[in-house]
DNA sequence: TCAAAAGTGTTCTTATTACACCCATGG
DNA sequence: CCATGGGTGTAATAAGAACACTTTTGA
């Protein structure tokens, strides 16, 4: 192990691209910096994993400490490993994006955060270090794979309407759907249940509430069930100008 | 950076999983291990990265090294980093995979490898580490890219038949494909230039020879082209039984 | 009674699938 | 002249895209 020792000399990172689904806004939480470097500048939320914790869990631990959840849906994005990203020394850091729903939770500033914020996705500032970067590859996995697994419904509360779906791809794909078309396809995949209610208090014809039926994406996976929505480059509405 | 100074005592490697196509088969080039842990197994290509490179860098050095060839094309897969993934020590590996044009090629046997040898991808035993699971991982990540980017061409020879083409797509899909609808498909998108060559030699009619037309793919791209063909679950011809 | 979003079907177009025979070459 | 893989087209089906009006509620 002595040829090997002299490369221990690297920290690894995890940083986490918190989406979140509010105002019809795509958002991302964002920490503000308390010290150098980048102190005042807006960043990722992460931390150095800990030597005797895996990444996976690492992650889950960096956000249960900023937002108070557990048990977030978080995917891996890719490791981000240029030689000069971190001013301190050699930090690799692997990028996640987590998915959670904004309303049912307040923020809590953590240790290594001045102060935690959503921003509006198209509407983040240049961040610190290469988390710019890493927020630029997480959005874009993160558009691949609304297409092609039912993790929408991860940003949305239990209870949604269809109209809150639609929103909710629109604002992931940046595009703007057709009604009739996004209902006949998402019904016609029998994951969404009819809960039976409505809404309630709306200044205008209430919706039906719907919830994801995951047991039955279950069943249907293993029948070799395909969740797919069609590419955003050749839409089911129309291009927004 | 005192704080930070503690978990500075880990290692990071990248592990490449190459890809070949030869004799009609998918296949992966492994490294019997010289040494202890796991002396006599098989095992991916990889190193521990140096302090001042960048990850890709350092995939490109280890292929460099192992088989002559620059400018091989590859892409990060995900990092793996469970606690206890190697023996000696915390070391978070990033695996990446290549694609390499077999024939064109011999291989070295370098420094950290006994034997390098070209495996049929169905029939790889365990492999040392947790480098069964990254073989899988990347072999799935693979699967999903050749449909999505034009990215098979890198198996094969610059002049190739569709014939070849299709039992590249054939292997790494693990299904068998229709060949008129496929030549239909793949000649639609105009992104095979015919050579005006033809296989000689054969004993049987011989085929024509074409290229990938790289140029034409970026015209393409930047036109918002998108390459796909259809999903393996719904096969462009019949599911292997 | 007005404004605002919910809900609903049909036609047209395009892409995918299934399928079988003749051709050119070397041995 | 035989074996081997090369090369080709059409019809049936399924999926996607375009598109407009009526309904229910609260203010």
């Amino acid at each position: 192990m002595a040829e090997e020792t002299k490369y221990f000399k690297t920290a690894f990172s995890v940083d986490s691209v918190v989406f979140g689904f509010g105002d019809g806004d795509l958002k991302v939480l964002l920490i503000e910096r308390g010290e150098e470097p980048f102190s005042g500048k807006w960043a990722l939320p992460g931390d150095l994993v800990y030597p005797n914790e895996d990444i996976d869990s690492s992650v889950a631990r960096v956000l249960q400490e900023l937002t108070g959840l557990e048990n977030v849906y978080q995917e891996q994005v890719k490791a981000f490993g240029a030689v000069n990203r971190h001013p301190i020394g050699r930090v690799i850091t692997i990028a996640y994006y987590s998915l959670i729903k904004i309303s049912s939770n307040k923020l809590k500033t953590s240790s290594f955060a001045k102060e935690a914020k959503w921003h509006s996705i198209n509407k983040v500032e240049e961040l610190a270090f290469d988390h710019s970067e890493i927020l630029k590859a997480s959005f874009s996995l993160l558009k691949k794979s609304i297409r092609t697994r039912p993790i929408g419904f991860e940003l949305l509360p239990p209870k949604f309407t269809l109209t809150q779906l639609q929103h909710l791809y629109e604002a992931v794909l940046e595009s703007e759907l057709d009604k009739r078309n996004f209902r006949k396809k998402i019904l016609s995949m029998g994951l969404l249940q009819d809960i039976g209610e409505m809404q309630a208090g709306v200044a205008h014809r209430p919706a039906k509430l719907y919830k994801f039926d995951k047991e039955k994406y279950e069943t249907l996976m293993s029948e070799g069930f395909v969740f797919e929505l069609s590419d955003s480059k050749k839409l089911m509405g129309t291009t927004k100008s």
